[in-house]
DNA sequence: GGATTACGATACAGTACGTTCCGTAATCAA
DNA sequence: TTGATTACGGAACGTACTGTATCGTAATCC
């Protein structure tokens, strides 16, 4: 489940772990870094991202509660916000699904969509950083890549669809990926509300057929 | 621009603004509460909400931006929570389009709601809040009338569009909302990106024809 | 076994919060 | 006009919590 496809693409956008990493690579001597400690940061950092949030979110709070001293966090990580973002980028990715029309790939997606947000802390750490991103520009540039690698799977899909014959040349990939993807992202941030895999059919349904009556 | 119509349906379900009201009211002497202070108390508030965001927004910040005393605020709000609920819900509303025809409703409508976003703080101020509404259910709560209200324009629209007999009797008409608002609600939450006018008219293109390639 | 680095725990200084009190200003009643 | 009452902006107070530095101990390499 966890360590999505995207969390390798993402440790190289992450200046901050490479540095340290340089810096034992040159003394190989000393007592070597806790993978286990380093998991529980992780780990820790989600759990609390989830509960407060981003801006509620303390190193010291992270210590306490992956049963580390704050020192081995910093030895780490420069600041709350690298390990928030590789907190994140670690959470779990979207594989393709090929199931063989627009209509089948589109609902088998955005159900497994659906029950990621739903059983892992995504759905709740999600809303929080895209709420942050507004006020915190370097927050916002680290994330964008992430963010923008889950929506990809459904402008893949589209792409495919194009190449079936199932939807017409001029048709905007990007746009029509935002129109599958908007009431869930309108019910999880305009309204709030819980994610029900039974609202897939009707938002492909109805995306694909669209809202005029047809002659 | 200021003060759109919910703003009185919100007053309503303030209830802590009616706890000092009502007790004014029961002695009528002394100085009266400046009404100038108030007003600055939420412009204050509404541009330390967009510039900093919900959780890093102080009481003793918008005192300061306001150039009031700190009391002056808490004599009128018990917590920062009623001041920004008070603050958001006097944000610009929307009134009702009718042109004619559920195409250029949505498009006309539509565009008013991407100018209101780009030209106030509601751009900035409304995904703050929607982040925060995951870990803090008391603002969930008090925000949400005035988030559902945002979106009632849409259903009516469509409301019109099915009397019209634009569309099929069995169309989820929250639904076709959502499938309007959701790539305006995307490109602000998921990629923090500029809401253009210009993105307007083909959203609503594809979502009233549908994806499909049409027989 | 000595050198080196990481570990968890704790102490420290600095910041900034919400609360409370102050003297002053504005309104009403007598 | 005077006294009572309430609101005002400003400032002081105690508290909580932050990031950093330092401690003795543990683990690894040469």
């Amino acid at each position: 489940m966890r360590a999505g496809k995207e969390a390798e693409a993402v440790a190289a956008a992450e200046s901050d772990r490479a540095k340290p990493t340089r810096r034992r690579m040159t003394s190989s001597t000393g007592r070597p870094r806790s993978e286990e400690a380093h998991q529980a940061i992780l780990d820790a950092t989600l759990a609390l991202l989830a509960e407060v949030g981003f801006s509620a979110l303390t190193v010291e709070g992270v210590a306490q509660r992956a049963g580390v001293g704050k020192a081995t966090i910093y030895r780490r990580w420069s600041s709350k916000l690298p390990l928030v973002v590789e907190a994140f980028g670690a959470l779990p990715g979207f594989e393709d699904v090929d199931a063989g029309s627009l209509e089948q790939d589109l609902k088998e997606t955005l159900k497994k969509y659906l029950e990621a947000f739903n059983t892992t802390a995504l759905g709740t750490v999600f809303p929080s950083l895209a709420g942050e991103r507004a006020h915190n520009p370097e927050l916002s540039k680290m994330i964008e890549p992430v963010a923008r690698a889950r929506r990809e799977p459904f402008v893949r899909i589209f792409e495919r669809a194009r190449q079936r014959g199932e939807i017409a040349d001029d048709v905007d990939l990007g746009l029509a990926a935002d129109l599958v993807l908007g009431p869930i992202s309108v019910t999880l941030f305009f309204r709030g509300g819980v994610l029900s895999p039974r609202m897939v059919d009707p938002i492909v349904d109805l995306a694909l057929s669209g809202i005029s009556k047809r002659n």
